[in-house]
DNA sequence: ATAACAATTTAGGTTTGTCTAAAAAAAAAT
DNA sequence: ATTTTTTTTTAGACAAACCTAAATTGTTAT
């Protein structure tokens, strides 16, 4: 089934949204994420459940059919891999390239996007540590434990982040903080949830309980 | 200025068809090449006239504006560098390339642009022969003598393509004709134009005037 | 010079995706 | 158990890009 850029985007914030363990998503939320308004995402959802690529009860939230979900992991993939492409092939930055992706996400073709896999070697996370779904939908599970619930002392790799914006991301540049990176929790000041962290053995730094809820920690 | 997806492909559309030499172009000629009905192209044009990327007269046919030209040049050049990429790097024959590059020279970014064509280390021809512009809309000139009026056991190069339809490409491919390939008339046959000739100093084959008019040569 | 034909534009609609304002339903508060 | 508030849907409009049918302008042939 052939579905517009602007369903294909619908598709792709309502599985976003239900990634937090929701099981139905809400207009509202749905509007925010897309910035439209609730009105416009009510006639929408008309429109995809009409496709069957949602479920949708009037009044009750909506939530994404396999067909549905299956498309929406599809246009994720696409725009991982290409997030990929161009922070290794491109030099850029990883905080410039979400907003490019977005659009190369729509882009049709089932030969490129198995082609630039290839050409890329596979990669099974994006830059910013978020896992990319192979043909079938299937990625790789990234265990989560945000580096605001890591036990004292322990020494961890940051396998993720669950902001990705560019100011965030510009933040992690400067503090010295990327994907692979490795992090031990010298002090927890209880005042404020604030962290002492070591970088890789090297750099001591303070974060604060905001940023350290949104960065993920493999423990080891 | 920011134009849509379908004002892009208007001026595109327009620049091309003044590049056979016409100062003004037909709306008939560009609903031909859109495959839109002529009353779609004369609201268009209205609008494009607004704009100021078109000269447009009623009945008269239009032109391109210097701005108009310049977005035409720089949608080109996003083109013919993803068809680079295609082939180069993603290993795609020169006659799958097109349908994507049609999608993709509409992503938004210079940034983007300019990376590519670093990386794909600024070539100055696409895979069917034809040049890139530059950032500033610049580009070779390339001499265009169709085959079928070279002289007579004339050693030449082929530059380039008038046709880049899959079926051709298809063809070229088939009879061991490529950008690049050397070709020396050998015979011409008058009763129907085609003509004998050898492909690098190898084989001999015989191609219809038809065929011949859509190759281009740069004689030696 | 006029009639016939071809090219182009206008008039009036449709579809997609959006909006605002008003109505209806669900949830929360009293 | 009502009332109030919030969420969601419906009603009615609009812009972009297309369409068909009809009117207009330009071109060619007599
Ligand atoms: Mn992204
Ligand atoms: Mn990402
Ligand atoms: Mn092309
Ligand atoms: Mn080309």
């Amino acid at each position: 089934m052939l579905l517009s850029y602007t369903e294909e985007n619908y598709l792709k914030a309502i599985y976003h949204l239900s990634e937090d363990g929701k099981i139905d998503v809400s207009t509202n939320a749905i509007s925010d994420a897309l910035n439209t308004k609730p009105a416009s995402v009510s006639d929408m959802l008309k429109k995809l459940s009409q496709k069957e690529v949602i479920n949708y009860i009037k009044y009750q939230g909506v939530s994404l059919t396999p067909s549905g979900k299956k498309i929406a992991l599809q246009i994720i993939r696409k725009h991982r891999l290409w997030e990929v492409f161009l922070v290794e092939k491109l030099n850029f930055n990883w905080d410039e390239v979400h907003e490019i992706a977005e659009q190369l996400e729509h882009i049709q073709s089932n030969l490129l996007i198995e082609r630039l896999d290839e050409f890329l070697g596979f990669p099974p996370f994006d830059p910013h540590g978020d896992p990319i779904p192979n043909e079938r939908g299937e990625m790789k599970a990234k265990k989560h434990t945000p580096l605001s619930e890591t036990e004292l002392h322990n020494q961890g790799k940051v396998i993720g982040l669950k902001e990705t914006s560019p100011l965030f991301l510009q933040y992690l540049d400067k503090a010295g903080i990327y994907i692979g990176a490795k992090i031990k929790v010298m002090d927890k000041i209880e005042f404020d949830g604030s962290l002492e962290i070591l970088i890789d053995n090297k750099k001591t730094i303070l974060v604060s309980n905001e940023v350290a809820k949104n960065i993920l920690i493999a423990e080891s």
